[in-house]
RNA sequence: GCCGGAGUAGCUCAGUUGGUUGAGAGCACGCGUCUCAUAAGCGCGGGGUCGGCGGUUCGAGUCCGCCCUCCGGCACCA
């Protein structure tokens, strides 16, 4: 963070600024609301975290030790060893990393091992879902180690408060915005907050960072003597046609794209509808316009339109309860709010969503049995007609409340439709089957348009070149002389293997020209051994050596890595002798 | 290689502790039908050797073993 506000030339604390901003654009544009918005550099966190410190300091689980690793010297901060190259900075090769032992604390996470085994065994909706417990079980089991908490001379972060000279580590630091947030370490007034919000019933995280928040977490809440969250939800990601999203493939999509397409409630629906909450959950543009208009145009868009254009033609749009309800509309409308009440509860938010749709099904049916079309045309049958739209109107009013959290504007926008108020909604009071009232019912234009996707305009879900104009600012470029540096070189490939209990590495033995050489190519994913020998390849000549999996490796292949992709060796059409330079 | 997850109709997936599921839903597809409605709605139907092989059992998508494929994490990616 601190490295790449340097970059962009900006102080720490005006890029995060900026960041701040992004977020609540980004929040704002998708009607995500929120109570709270916490960053690790406001006053109440530093509080927080003073005071979180300062008590598993007193139980006795911060002590000095030595860290020790590489250091680069330009980038200010340590190297782990498989990030150097041939041991050198990759930012900095000219460079000789330092060899550093630091003081620094660390926190006795192994001292917590049984602790936290006992909790996730007497607490199994602890951590949730079932995946990741089960995931994060073994890696306790596996045994913990103590970590570094600690980082000294720097100026970014906040001090220690037994040791000044030294500042928090950055993620212990940021899980204590959880208790800042509520009030840790303030005033009495803070405290009192934090007596009423703490613990947190629950907190939900990408799956990515799950250890943080169900092993070091909770085990600095323990040192504490605080009480731990109820459950951790780690959610999944989006994949985009059943491939990881790649900003550099291009098999990107941006949510706001999706939203500007068809309407920020068709996605927030897609989003909860089809992705079983905790999984990964695939998007495609296809999947996509295919739900828009079978759950929006056909299905709950279109029952609106025909009630309220029924209402307003058979009944001036006026309607009250006048005979004997729909029973089974009804029975089924208490069954579809008790499951989707317990399935929001317990997160399955595509389960609430289906229960919804229960209701909005049951309703296209009734429409179609009782047939009020066919009412209308038999003055006997009024009062009938009347009560079988109020039904219709009553059936679209609950699926609406049920819906309003995942499509905020349109529910407001369907309750006014059906003269239904959509002011201070709550589940257990607005939830529930309403037999009298009178309803003034508006008719307008279709809600959700159906979308045919032009043949000339289909949205492509290939990877799509990268945009101009994203190239590196003109400041990031290197010099021709830069490049020079880097020795290319034709090469032809005399003999391949696999490396021995590797899956990505094949050993190669090379023809440069002036020599043969061996060296190491991690992409034994994607090529077999045999179908290697003979080609013609281009490699980095004066790498230095390095050793991977005990063979070392005198250069490099050239390929083309995209993420989450497998590797393409650069060849050529009319293979250049060994030893031609390539530049 | 290690650890974990998954392989069920064309597609996306449900299938609790093994037996009214000797296999279901939605979409897509085919047929029929109403006409209030956004060529939407409603009804009916075709279609699957539940990844493969073997085992336990009176009985197995559902348990056990082996294998194959895919995905994720870790190590390796010069």
């Amino acid at each position: 963070m601190f490295k790449r506000a340097v970059e962009e030339g900006l102080d720490p604390l005006a890029y995060c600024d900026r960041m701040e901003q992004e977020f609540r654009r980004t929040w704002a544009r998708l009607h995500v609301s929120f109570d709270d918005f916490i960053r690790t550099t406001e006053p109440r966190h530093k509080a927080g975290v003073t005071e979180l410190t300062k008590r598993i300091y007193d139980a006795g689980d911060i002590y000095e030790g030595v860290y020790e690793g590489w250091y680069c010297v330009s980038c200010e901060e340590f190297k782990q060893e498989r990030d150097l190259v041939h041991g050198h900075c990759p930012l900095h090769p000219a460079i000789k990393p330092e060899w550093i032992r630091e003081k620094n604390y660390f926190f006795r996470l192994s001292k917590y091992q049984r602790s936290l085994l006992d909790h996730f065994a007497a607490h199994p909706e602890f951590l949730r879902p079932e995946i990741r417990r089960n995931e994060i079980l073994r890696l306790i089991e596996g045994g913990l180690v103590d970590i570094s908490v600690s980082r000294a001379g720097q100026s970014w972060g906040i001090p220690l408060p037994f040791d000044p000279s030294s500042v928090v580590y950055v993620w212990f630091d940021a899980l204590i915005n959880y208790a800042s947030a509520v009030g840790l370490g303030g005033d009495p007034g803070m405290n009192a907050m934090f007596e009423r919000w703490w613990p947190a019933d629950l907190h939900v995280i990408g799956k990515d960072i799950t250890r943080f928040h169900a092993v070091i977490w909770p085990a600095m809440l323990m040192s504490a003597k605080l009480p731990l969250p109820r459950q951790v939800f780690g959610h999944g990601f989006m994949t985009l046609n059943g491939q990881r999203m790649s900003k550099t493939l291009g098999t990107i999509v941006d949510p706001i794209d999706a939203a500007d397409r068809l309407g920020l409630d068709p996605l927030r629906l897609y989003l909860v509808k089809e992705v079983s909450f905790g999984g990964d959950g695939d998007f495609s543009w296809e999947r996509y316009d295919e739900r828009y208009n079978v759950d929006l145009a056909n299905n709950l868009g279109n029952l609106v339109s025909r009630v309220t254009a029924m209402a307003g033609r058979y009944c001036q749009g006026r309607l009250s309860a006048t005979a004997a309800g729909s029973d089974r509309l009804a029975r089924l409308a208490d069954e579809v709010a008790a499951d989707y009440r317990r399935a929001m509860d317990a997160l399955a938010l595509h389960e609430g969503a289906a229960a919804a749709y229960r209701l909005i099904d049951a309703t296209n049916e009734f429409i179609a049995s009782t047939a009020p079309w066919t009412l209308a045309k038999d003055p006997g049958s009024k009062s009938r007609l009347e009560q079988v739209l109020f039904d219709g109107a009553e059936a679209i009013r609950l699926a609406a409340v049920l819906l309003q959290p995942i499509m905020p504007s349109s529910c407001r926008e369907i309750l006014r439709r059906v003269g239904a108020s959509a002011n201070d909604l709550r589940l257990d009071r607005d939830g529930r089957w309403r037999t009298d009232g009178e309803r003034v019912l508006v008719q307008e234009g279709p809600l959700w348009p159906r979308y045919t996707p032009k043949e000339s305009t289909t949205v492509s879900d290939n990877p799509l070149p990268p945009a101009p104009g994203t190239s590196a600012p003109a400041s990031d470029r290197i010099s021709i002389d830069d490049f020079m540096k880097v020795e290319l070189r034709v090469a032809k490939v005399l003999a391949a293997e696999r490396v021995p209990k590797s899956n990505r590495l094949l050993k190669l033995q090379v023809d440069v020209g002036t020599e043969e050489r061996t060296l190491v190519a991690g992409i034994a994913e994607a090529y077999e051994p045999e179908t290697l020998i003979g080609k013609t390849v281009v490699v980095v000549f004066n790498l230095k050596p390095a050793k991977l999996m005990g063979v070392e490796s005198n250069g490099m292949v050239l390929a083309a890595s995209p993420d989450g992709g497998k590797p393409t060796v650069v060849t050529f059409e009319a293979p250049p002798p060994p030893g031609t330079r390539v530049r």
